[in-house]
RNA sequence: GGGCCGAUAGAUCAGUGGAAGAUCGCCUGCUUUGCAAGCAGGAGGUCAGGGGUUCAAAUCCCCUUCGGUCCA
């Protein structure tokens, strides 16, 4: 960071001054008189009451304010990427505007759609979401609007300068700011493995876009100059149009109808100052936890003169309102975009979002379904996200599930927090923190609502959170590694053959290399493993070809047999046609199944997951519910119809900003695809995706598909199996054998089938009974029988019975004996070890356990149970008769002696 | 991807080594002008699956499967 970075002809030309904050020592450049750099906490807000710029916008003015000014200004209007990031594997969501231009555009790879361009983003970020509604400012979702620039070598746009002219321009010409009003703070960047100068915008108080420079990699500790530099802008339209209107708070301004509906809905109110006061408040404080939460609500009571009690009467009620609008925006865009609710990944935050703006409805005794808010969400912003109309229906249901879904958690969990007050009530302890914390971690029940369920008064830590999060801080597992294939370094892609001809099996190439088992080849037809295709066999020479990877760009075939290659000659190789037709087919049928099945179940539905093999393919979608039998149906019935439409398959390269424009992110149904070109496979007007697999020519040739089985692999997942062609044939062979032999062994035809195996359920269970039934008997008359036989002993009945029975037999008769009264019974068994049972009625007055325990060591073994019934065993078989002969006269010496 | 909690009758759950239970629901009968009523009786269980420890496992240990939940 030197001085120089920001020393611009712009700032010096225009009688620019470079100062020094007082408060954070920070170095900035303005127009004005000030002495400090214009954030808070050196300065306080201005704006409030007293907007700064010469017209009130609403958010839809302002983006459109700045997107057409930059228009004006020789930039290209381009649209909004999607809130999930799917085309990027290492974050879940967009959280900047440059998300939509990393890697591919940043690293040179691809060109960008426009340059320069203009953008509103729409983002979102968890990590502030506590402060969200309690700040005055904090958002989960938000838009950041943008100027990118794309400089390579031999082609500058603009840099510095321009830029800084430009956000200038904005501000004071089309926004009418008094040009003293602003001012540019000196910072540096660093981010995503870049970094670079940067000037930060500052204006009331409040950070407004922030202007960075991107111009050198930071890999590995070093710096070094990028081939690219990128202007990176990012502006906060929700603040520019919060400066715009002056309220209160950035909510106030930002959430328009939506807002007032809620307000009306609930019937609050609150005089303006006092939500003036605590946003400027916020502004100036570091807010972590409920102790700060408290503190910035004690302070700003004790600003507007009201007691704290009443202060926060008034005020929670704006802050549920404010959260919920807030959540209900960023629900709206996310599920749109296609994310899921669910336990796992970008579901998770979705899940939460619903979580917690039910909390605060219900703080506001609302009484309404959530999704009644997203609608309006919808309402408000469709007319500039044309998307979001299309998907309401869809949006709106994924809420009114997952609502659902946490009504039954609610139930769930006031059953567990009353049965744990009841349990905690017997030994005289009340809900403790650790208490709460499980309730939380294990059950979803936050402390505010184990507080509603419980009966006594809850305390709730400060710190709670804190010490849920303490509770998964541990030491991450080692990453597996995959053993590394090893190879010459140097050698070049190898041509992939088989995307001009794929039906072309038996060729002729060039050996590159040798390498173990491992042969490279100058071009091939075998297609490798990915895109969750199989690789192909075959053979090379009279060698076997069993496996192919790719490594970077270059295939590498694994073969068995005498190495044959050779370094520099030809060799022919033949790929296995069957197994590859079969992979073929099932890919496109893969295509087809995930079209039918977003035909069928909706616009929320993409691949998460997919894998061909020769037997059967499996395809993994986002869905909120198990597919029902009627779904099924629909869709394979629907993937059929496809089939024999006979439609002609598009597979061909494409530019991937072109394929971006034309077919929308929908393409990006298996994940990232790196690269500048990409492989677009199109089914008619059915289905498009990036794809790298072979596939049919015509949809005709998948033959038939028949779907096997579905699955809910996860929450918010289900799993389709299927095989098309001669494996769905096989499939459908090999079930009508299942069928006809079951049928004949239970001698009916398959129609009957279902009729004859409930007969056979309800008959074996019947007859279970029936033998339990017909065992009891047998107790009893055994009963009979020994009671005539037994000792008699002061009056005692002492019944003797040493049998080969099992336990529970015996363990019945013991039972049944000790119903008589004045009955002792000792019975024993030489089944699997000596057992034997103690068991006395409940008139005689002598503890079984001691006796037993004798026996046992007899047996060499251990017993015990209750004083009127002990039971035990051991290994020495041969000891029994002598062990229980003991135990009878054990108790007869005790009987006498009473 | 990781942590935690869980799986017992149709439903909700108790049972923490020694005879599988409660409540609701269901069936039958009685009672009642009527019932979200009362009384009496009854049916209903692979204690998720598989291993192990033990004389003995629903219960303790391990694995698998499934569900819930929190976090990234």
């Amino acid at each position: 960071m030197e001085p120089k970075d920001y020393e611009l002809e712009f700032f010096t030309s225009n009688g620019f001054q470079r100062k020094q904050c007082k408060g954070c020592r920070r170095f900035f450049w303005t127009l004005g008189n000030r002495d400090t750099c214009g954030e808070a906490p050196c300065v306080e807000y201005t704006f409030i009451g007293n907007p700064l710029f010469k017209e009130k916008m609403n958010v839809h003015e302002m983006r459109e304010s700045f997107l057409s000014f930059l228009e004006r200004e020789g930039h290209t209007r381009i649209a909004r990427y999607p809130i999930t990031a799917r085309w990027r594997d290492d974050v879940f969501f967009t959280q900047a505007s440059i998300y939509g231009f990393q890697p591919w555009v940043i690293q040179g790879v691809v060109d960008p759609p426009a340059n320069p361009l203009g953008i509103s983003q729409t983002c979102v970020r968890f990590n502030d979401i506590d402060n969200v509604g309690k700040t005055g400012s904090h958002l989960t979702m938000f838009e950041m609007m943008a100027h990118h620039v794309f400089n390579k070598k031999d082609k500058p746009i603009y840099w510095k300068e321009r830029t800084t002219e430009l956000c200038h321009e904005f501000l004071t010409k089309v926004q009418g700011l008094d040009p003293k009003a602003v001012s540019y703070s000196e910072a540096w960047w660093e981010g995503g493995g870049n970094a670079g100068p940067c000037l930060e915008v500052f204006l009331g108080g409040v950070e407004v876009a922030t202007l960075v420079f991107m111009e050198y990699s930071t890999a590995n500790g070093q710096q070094t100059p990028l081939d690219m530099q990128v202007v990176d802008t990012g502006y906060g339209l929700e603040r520019l149009t919060w400066i715009s209107q002056g309220t209160p708070s950035a909510y106030e301004a930002v959430f328009g109808d939506v807002l007032r509906e809620l307000k009306e809905i609930s019937g609050t109110d609150t005089e303006e100052r006092t939500l003036g006061e605590y946003a400027k408040v916020a502004g100036s404080m570091k807010i972590e936890n409920a102790a700060d939460v408290r503190e910035l609500r004690a302070d700003t009571a004790a600003r507007v003169g009201m007691d704290i009690d009443e202060f926060v009467r008034q005020i929670r009620p704006f802050e549920s309102m404010y959260v919920v609008c807030d959540h209900t925006r960023a629900l709206m865009f996310m599920l749109s975009d296609g994310t899921v609710p669910s336990n796992v990944r970008q579901g998770y935050f979705a899940r939460l979002l619903v979580r917690r703006a039910l909390r605060e409805m219900s703080q506001l005794g609302i009484d309404r379904k959530l999704s009644e808010i997203v609608a309006l969400q919808v309402d408000y912003f469709s007319k500039d996200f044309p998307d979001l109309k299309e998907n309401r229906e869809g949006i709106l249901k994924l809420v009114d599930v997952e609502q659902d879904r946490y009504s039954d958690t609610l139930v769930k969990g006031r059953g567990i927090v009353q049965r744990l007050e009841t349990s905690l009530d017997q030994s005289g302890k009340r809900i403790s923190d650790e208490d709460l914390i499980e309730l939380y971690d294990s059950h979803g029940l936050n402390p505010e609502v184990v507080a509603e369920f419980a009966e006594k008064e809850v305390a709730v830590p400060d710190d709670f959170y804190k010490r849920v999060a303490a509770r998964h801080a541990k030491s991450r597992e080692e990453e597996e590694t995959k053993p590394e294939i090893s190879l010459p370094k140097g050698l070049p892609a190898t041509k992939q053959m088989f995307y001009k001809d794929p039906y072309k099996y038996k060729f002729r190439a060039k050996v590159l290399a040798v390498e173990g088992d491992l042969v490279v080849l100058d071009k091939t037809y075998f297609y490798a493993e990915s895109g969750g295709q199989e690789s192909d066999v075959g053979t090379m020479k009279d060698m076997r070809v069993v496996h192919v990877d790719k490594v970077g760009n270059v295939v590498v075939h694994r073969v068995e047999g005498e190495m044959q290659a050779v370094k520099g000659k030809l060799i022919t190789s033949t790929i296995n046609e069957g197994r590859r037709r079969r992979l073929q087919r099932h890919h496109t049928a893969t295509h087809i199944v995930n079209g039918a099945a977003r035909e069928v179940l909706g616009n929320h539905v993409w691949q998460t997951g997919a894998h061909k093999s020769v037997d059967v393919a499996r395809l993994d979608i986002t869905h909120y519910a198990d597919i029902t039998q009627e779904e099924l149906e629909r869709i394979e019935r629907r993937a059929n119809e496809v089939v024999l439409s006979g439609t002609k398959v598009d597979s061909r390269f494409m530019d991937r900003t072109d394929a971006e424009k034309r077919y929308g992110f929908r393409l990006y149904q298996g994940g990232a695809v790196p690269g500048k070109e990409i492989r677009v496979v199109r089914i008619g007007d059915f289905d498009v995706e990036a794809c790298g697999g072979i596939h049919c020519k015509n949809t005709l040739e998948v033959g038939a598909i028949a779907v096997l089985q579905t699955r809910r692999i996860q929450d918010g997942v289900v799993r389709l199996e299927f095989a098309s062609g001669m494996a769905a044939v096989e499939k459908m062979i090999a079930m009508s054998e299942a069928v006809s032999n079951a049928s004949s062994m239970l001698m009916t035809t398959p129609d009957g089938l279902v009729s004859a195996v409930k007969l056979l359920q309800a008959e074996n269970k019947d007859q279970r009974k029936e033998l339990e039934s017909v065992k009891r008997g047998l107790v009893g008359e055994t009963v009979e029988d020994l009671v005539a036989r037994a000792m008699k002993v002061s009056g005692v009945t002492i019944v003797r019975h040493v049998q080969s029975e099992d336990m529970r037999h015996l363990v019945n008769l013991a039972k049944e004996l000790i119903t008589r009264p004045k009955t002792i019974a000792v019975l024993a068994s030489d089944q699997e070890g000596a057992k034997i049972i103690v068991a006395r009625s409940a008139d005689v007055d002598i503890n079984c356990r001691p006796l037993l325990g004798d026996a046992m060591k007899a047996v060499g073994g251990s017993g015990g149970g209750k004083p009127d019934f002990a039971q035990g065993g051991g290994p020495d078989v041969d000891k029994l008769e002598h062990a229980v002969d003991h135990v009878v006269s054990a108790l007869k010496k005790a009987l006498e002696e009473e």
